[in-house]
DNA sequence: ATAATGAAAGTCAATATTAGTCAAAGATAA
DNA sequence: TTATCTTTGACTAATATTGACTTTCATTAT
């Protein structure tokens, strides 16, 4: 039984929508009543788990008539997708955000699910095992980041 | 057959379901309180008794809903090549002899082209661009041998 | 036009809910 | 006896939930 937080079913729920639209459009409280949560936990949900790391984006509006849209965004149409990633990541990035990212790279077929696997255990924070936060994060960072430019020339 | 302490009953507990299930997915202080231990006892029994070794993955999540799953997974062949190599590396492995283990594992057929290639960048000197030559090579090892259990069984 | 009002969404920090780590103490086996 | 394995619990870390307060925007009233 997984998905036993409502972050994860909601989650589920917007991303079900978004399986067969291109972009979903809700009101906040709406959903935050449909779920029975409290607003903020949307928030909550999509700076969690629709981040552009995840292959997502966001906008919304306030005010009278306001909404929260999300949208899919293949990367590959981009023909940065790349240089566009390796800025997003920076000098740092968690094991969460990794994650996103290397699953983003895997659903848009610029990686095949072993090579993701290999990346996601190579920057796993039991592997690298350095208790130094910050040293894991921008390791991981450079791992990733290498790697990518390699996928550059190769391709 | 005196494996009469809690650790081997858990053990068996949770192995039990593993005999019908692909997975099991428990909550830490549920299992805890169902065999009246304290909850860092599950850690124990899954650390000693549900290694990779052993043909387990492992994996968990903290905070609401949180879980811990355990899945049985099938090992591979060559596992038995693979535990000799993890022994040769040991704790520290330099640019040049995993170069080596990476030749011999892409002569082998253990890895393609593309993976070999992934892996010495993601343990190239300067993509982890650490000063301290030990922690270079150390890491350099846990990565190496991280990917190779991971090698060790299959899906 | 401008000001006032109300209806959204955003932020942030406090609290709650899990699991992980580690080392000391206790038990068992060699 | 000594080495190894088990049990325990205090402390840490990650993730989720909540609510008070802020900001933005559209509409209505002056």
């Amino acid at each position: 039984m997984q998905s036993q937080n409502i972050s994860d079913i909601i989650e589920k729920y917007l991303k079900s929508i978004l399986a067969d639209a291109e972009h979903v459009e809700i009101r906040r409280s709406e959903i935050a009543d449909l779920f029975n949560v409290v607003p903020s936990q949307i928030n909550y949900v999509i700076k969690t788990r629709f981040t552009i790391q995840n292959g997502y984006l966001v906008e919304s509006k306030r005010g009278g008539g306001g909404y929260i849209r999300i949208e899919k965004v293949n990367l590959l149409d981009d023909a940065d997708v790349l240089d566009t990633l390796i800025q997003v990541i920076g000098d740092a990035i968690t094991q969460r955000d990794a994650y996103a990212v290397v699953q983003s790279l895997y659903e848009d077929g610029v990686l095949n699910r072993r090579e993701a696997q290999l990346i996601l255990v190579a920057t796993d924070r039991n592997t690298l095992g350095v208790d130094d936060h910050d040293l894991e994060n921008s390791l991981r960072a450079r791992i990733i980041v290498g790697i990518l430019n390699h996928l550059r020339y190769e391709s």
